[in-house]
Parts: structure tokens; sequence; C-alpha cells
DNA sequence: TCATAATAATCAGACGTCTGATGATTTGTC
DNA sequence: GACAAATCATCAGACGTCTGATTATTATGA
């Protein structure tokens, strides 16, 4: 078992990412089956909720996601009722996109699934270990909002965030 | 910029893993960008040189990868000359794997480029605190090795390696 | 005003990822 | 030896992901 040549390649930030993004996957599926959503289509509901009329160019910046994407994934939601997708008549280039009552519904019904996928995800770390591993999880990928090929645009498009910090 | 309720889903767990996922994969292919290869592809090619004449569902054990994704990517790297299939005479399901001389030298120049995505992955982190990280990704990621839906089989397929541990 | 950006959306194409089903081959058991 | 079970590979189908090109619409500036 020691000094297998491959233990180099499992040790690698890459391979342990992917693989970490693989079962944060699995698990949020397998937390939510019977609802049917997979974990992009939930991120987009999400922005939906907290952005409503937004476009969807800027749903994919505020999530990092491509463009094309992002176009995918919302006419999936669109055909199964979940998001509504209007012109907007005051520039005819977007499509407003606004949560259905359905779509609504269901992401009420996921907050429960979706918090228990995160306890498991984290569970095999210490619980004191938890914070440590997102605080630096949160300064690597913040490092790269502005300069990766899909950067993350946080805090655009929105009701102008509270601009009086108070 | 405070208070922003989608601030709530930016530090999730799940967003920050897939947001540090796409990074990686941006980072590999900024690096290695001539040379035509993905995150995968590289992969399969490390394992293929520590373990020769391996089937290619081993290969899928090896790296925590499903079976189909595998048989694609490999017969995307055998398109390439990088990979050569012959089926195996003693066990005519199987189809024995290994790199050509083009894959070898391929893989040899990937060393630096895969070493430079790797320093400029962790390079916002301070040093001390990359072994850190790592060693929590480790941990969460390992617990997973046995109990999610693809599993990862490491120290299979291989030559005994190594039983004695001197 | 009118030609030229810039922007929103879509399409074409390529790759990765998984599930579930099917066919070919080997192994195991009686 | 023959039937059942396991195993390797592939296919069909669905979804996600990106790049680059194209179309429709709006904004800009000389």
């Amino acid at each position: 078992m020691a000094g297998d040549p491959l233990d180099d390649l499992y040790d690698r930030p890459g391979f342990m990412i992917r693989r970490a993004h693989q079962i944060a996957v699995s698990v949020f599926l397998a937390q939510t089956d019977d609802l049917g959503i997979t974990t992009t289509q939930y991120g987009i509901l999400v922005v939906l909720r907290h952005r409503p009329r937004i476009d969807q160019i800027t749903v994919a910046r505020l999530l990092g996601l491509d463009r094309s994407t992002t176009g995918m994934v919302i006419r999936t939601l669109e055909e199964g009722g979940l998001v509504a997708r209007v012109v907007d008549p005051a520039d005819k280039r977007r499509r407003s996109l606004e949560l259905t009552q359905a779509g609504s519904d269901l992401l009420d019904r996921l907050a429960a699934p979706a918090e228990r996928a995160v306890a498991q995800l984290l569970a095999p770390l210490d619980p004191a270990e938890r914070p440590v591993f997102l605080a630096l999880l949160r300064k690597l990928t913040g490092a790269f909002d502005a300069t990766s090929r899909v950067p993350l645009a946080k805090g655009e498009g929105g009701p102008a965030p509270s601009s009086e910090a108070i």
C-alpha cells in the first residue's frame, strides 16, 4: 500500500478538488433524491429568489457560470415550470426571469435537504476543522473571482445592495 | 456589498468546491495550453504509466470515475494516438491499455506545466496554510472513498505495490 | 443621423459525467 | 458439462461545461 506511485496523483490539489466536487454533487443528489433537481439548478433558483426579473447573463455572472451553460439550464427549468421567462418590453434583447409558484415551493422544500447535504459533506471533519477548511477554501476561490476565465461578479444586478454601510 | 442574501449561497461548501474545481481545471488548461490535453485525460495517462496493460474498468476505479466516462475519454486518447488498446488474448472481454511513445512523451512534457498549475492554484494561500488546506481536503475526500456512488479504489490492479515495506 | 460599439441570447461543436440497459466473455457451482 | 452469476465493454439518454460564431437589439459617438 505504501509507496504506490499513484499516491503522487492522489495528493494533487486538482485531483482532490475534482473528487470533492464529485462527492458534493453526489451527496446533494442523494439528499434531494425525490425532488429531481441538480446543484446547478438549485443555485439558479436561489439567485432568482433574491434577484427577481434578472436576465440570464447576469445570473451567469453571479454564479460564475458560462452564458451558454446558464441559458441551457434555465431552459430546462422553464420547461419544468419552475421559472418564467418573458421578453423584457423595455429591452427586447433581455428575457426577464422569475420563479414560478412551483419554483418557489420547490426551493422551500429544498432547504432542509440542502442543509443535510452540507452536514453530511463536512461530517468527516472535526467541528473545529470545518471553519478552517471553509475559510481556506474561501480564500483560495475568492482570489480567482476577478481573474479566472469565468469570473464571478458577486453583488451584481441587485437592487443596490444597501449602498449605505450605516 | 454587506448583507447580500446571496452571500449565504457563496459561503456554501458545495458552491465553493464547485468554484474551486472550475478554477483548477481552468488553471491547468491555461498552463498546458499548447499541449491540448484535459485534466481527466492527464489523470488517465498518469495511471497508464504506472499500471501498464491495465483494463479500463480498473482505470475507472483507480480514478473514481464512471466506467462510461472512462471508456469515452480513453477512446479519445486512442484516436489521438496517445494510448494503444488491444484485446487481451487471455480474457477477450478486456482491452489491454498502454501508453504509446507519443503518450509517454506528452506525459513527460506535461510535468512542468502541471507543477506550475499546482503552484498557481495554491498561490493565494500562505505557504503555511497550504499543507493545512490539503490535509483537510484529503481527510474530507478520503472519508468518501468507500461510500460514494463512484468509489475510489486506491492501490488496485497494480503489480502488487511493493508488499514489503522494507 | 447613421455607422459603429456593445450587449443579450442562441447555436454549433467538443468534452466530461452519470445512470441504466445490453451484449460478449469468463467464472463458479452443481 | 451446463446453467447461473459476475465481469468488461459499449450504447442510449440526460445534464453540465466551455469556446467561438451568429443574430437581434440597444447604446455611442462623430
